[in-house]
DNA sequence: TCTGGGGTCCTAGGACCC
DNA sequence: TCTGGGGTCCTAGGACCC
């Protein structure tokens, strides 16, 4: 391509969606050069394959087989248990290398990114296809890693762009090439339209997405809802998703679940499972320095639907200790033998910053401020040791007396 | 596709108020 | 209480994402 064709595209705003390529699976055949070029896939220890290598995808593995099922299958692949501690490192560094291009850039998950290149080319004295390119060599000669890369006016766009291609894509999708674009990318395939809305455009004779682009907006508007009528303006170039650049630093809601399989009359073990959870929950808030005013406790039947018991607290907080008491109740009123459970889990919503907590009159500030020390320490030792160093004693079921102000339960394992 | 874990946003509908 | 019109807040649940 040379630069006097460019001259003639236009792009109103560069943004550019950067995608690592198998990301945990790259990261592990990074890691481990002997894993290239094999099929690998990561998720051993959830029982379920949670990302795969494009050498394992090239089998006809999918996301979500279960690992069993794959030793019987295909014994060739490598089946690895996941170190997100390690990937969460390839993930920091990969987001530092995009910054040395700008500034603007937004972190969505670990694994992929949008970056506002507007006028960088250009200053760099290069064309867009070749400054992605290069970030494409940075990140491969650095990390070890591939990635491909969408450029576009708006996100959306770009997003679609970067997954055409996959592995080492690079795809420009110029203004005026929109529509061609589109041709070829069906519904399903755009951000923001999962399997209902494909079957409830499909019904109205849109297949691809360029069918939905060419409809007018008064028929969008007369027949979707705020999301899909984003992405259509999305679409056309519209920015309706501008970049989010601040760092996330809190949460709309917590939640920790763990799936132990079928299980009946095994009252204690799934109690002790929802103050685990309970736990792991809290020590999040707390990371980020939030409380909660609600709790949600629920259990997964064998059948996938759930038995939901949800709690608006008389006062906020993020200590198990305060919370173990709702837990109890909850678990009282949702737990029957005579079902089969197959996972647990609780949720803190309603959250907010500590520091906005209101001071309960229920509660003496003294014990409060006692809890608060306990669980300074508690995290103090978690940060130092691991986080799960420091619990309530959990294993038996009797509810715990009410007030309890001070942890007697706490051990140190 | 017999299915792990962690999130967000949106809408409809009920409760309640004037 | 047979009843108009309008607003707000809250909740449940769907849909979607990585």
């Amino acid at each position: 391509m040379t630069l006097q064709n460019i001259s003639h595209q236009n792009l109103s705003r560069v943004i550019a969606h950067v995608d690592a390529d198998a990301f945990f699976a790259s990261c592990e055949q990074a890691l481990n050069p002997a894993l290239r070029g094999k099929p690998v896939i990561v998720g051993g220890e959830r029982g379920i394959v949670t990302a795969l290598s494009y050498e394992a995808k090239a089998l006809g593995i999918t996301r979500g087989m279960p690992v069993y099922q794959l030793r019987q299958n295909y014994p060739e692949v490598i089946c690895l248990s996941g170190n997100y501690e390690a990937y969460s490192l390839f993930s920091r560094r990969m987001f530092s290398i995009l910054k040395t291009y700008t500034h603007e850039v937004e972190e969505v998950g670990s694994d992929e990114g949008f970056m506002n290149l507007t006028g960088i080319a250009q200053s760099r004295g290069v064309v867009i296809e070749q400054l992605i390119t290069q970030i494409q060599q940075d990140i491969s000669q650095k990390l070890g890693i591939g990635v491909s890369i969408g450029v576009a006016s708006t996100k959306c766009l770009a997003k679609l762009g970067s997954g055409a291609r996959k592995p080492l894509g690079r795809v420009v999708i110029y203004d005026d090439q929109v529509d061609g674009f589109l041709q070829s990318v069906s519904v399903s395939d755009l951000w923001g339209v999962g399997r209902s809305t494909t079957h409830y455009m499909n019904q109205m004779g849109i297949y691809t997405a360029q069918a939905f682009y060419r409809k007018s907006f008064d028929f969008v508007k007369a027949h979707f809802t705020k999301p899909h009528r984003q992405i259509w303006q999305e679409l056309h170039g519209h920015v309706v998703y501008p970049l989010c650049l601040k760092h996330k630093d809190s949460y709309a809601s917590i939640s920790k679940t763990h799936t132990f399989g079928n299980m009946q009359g095994q009252r204690n073990l799934i109690y002790s499972e929802l103050l685990h959870n309970l736990e792991g929950a809290c020590h999040k808030a707390r990371k980020y320095g939030m409380v909660a005013s609600r709790l949600k406790i629920f259990l997964k039947r064998k059948d996938f639907s759930y038995k939901v018991e949800e709690i608006k607290l008389p006062e906020s907080s993020a200590y198990p200790l305060d919370l173990t008491q709702y837990v109890a109740k909850a678990f009282e009123k949702l737990y029957s033998d005579k079902e089969i459970f197959r996972s647990s889990g609780i949720t803190l919503s309603d959250l907010h910053f500590a520091q906005n907590m209101q001071m309960s009159l229920l509660c003496p500030p003294e014990v409060r401020q006692r809890m608060q020390q306990v669980y300074e320490a508690v995290d103090g030792i978690g940060r130092r040791f691991g986080k799960y160093t420091v619990q309530t004693g959990e294993q038996n079921i009797v509810p715990r007396k009410k007030h309890l102000a001070f942890p007697q339960f706490a051990r140190v394992s």
